[in-house]
DNA sequence: TGTCCGATATCCT
DNA sequence: GGATATCGGACAT
């Protein structure tokens, strides 16, 4: 089943928790591919300094994100990447989870004779996960639901406490106090993890 | 394990 | 017009 827009309507910490081990689906004419989320990190809005929506600015990239949940945010950072961002909490809050890793998926969907370490390791990053995804600035802003080029489906039961593991954020070091927040989780033991 | 650096969209002055 | 970025691959050590 397609995750609706009232899932990504909570704090972006609970949505990104509760998007671990649920899958990103993309759809390109006939080709249906994508991968099981193992790693997110959330970031709070207004008050999260790490986050772009920080203090609530408002620019052309930062607008959808205070949509409220369930739109794709998509940027670009170090000349060379995408990241993928759902946004989430209600409208004017500025919420949104990156989306760091994904373990692609085999089982009737399409992958390109990817196997063992380089099919693990083919979406284990933010800017893999969109070179895996073939994403780009087109997708900002897109809806997600099951009529789009990109959603999420739900087929896993949820994990336990004991599965996720919880860290900082990596890559915010400008962001004073809130660079030691903990709203970095990844599924305990998978492979496709971006590090330890 | 550590350092280096690409190549550009976006924001700021 | 200038600075910076929610990274990743390459290569040395």
């Amino acid at each position: 089943m397609c995750l609706n827009r009232k899932f990504f309507l909570e704090n972006a910490d609970n949505v990104g928790k509760n998007l671990l081990g649920k899958y990103v689906l993309r759809r390109e004419g006939k080709r249906v591919w994508g991968g099981k989320i193992v790693e997110v990190e959330a970031y709070l809005g207004r008050k999260d300094k790490a986050a772009h929506s920080y203090n609530g600015r408002r620019t052309k990239r930062t607008e959808i994100m205070f949509a409220g949940g369930g739109f794709v945010y998509m940027f670009f950072v170090y000349g060379v990447h995408w990241q993928l961002n759902f946004t989430a909490g209600k409208k004017g809050e500025g919420q949104a989870v990156l989306v760091r890793a994904l373990e692609p998926v085999e089982q009737g969907l399409t992958l390109s004779g990817l196997q063992g370490a380089t099919l693990y390791k083919a979406a284990s990053g933010p800017g893999k996960v969109c070179r895996f995804l073939e994403l780009d600035g087109d997708f900002y802003g897109e809806n997600l639901s099951s009529s789009s080029k990109i959603w999420v489906e739900n087929w896993s039961t949820k994990l336990k406490d004991g599965e996720i593991v919880s860290t900082k954020r990596v890559g915010i070091d400008y962001a004073g106090k809130w660079k030691d927040a903990v709203l970095r989780f990844y599924i305990k033991g998978s492979k496709s993890v971006s590090r330890k």
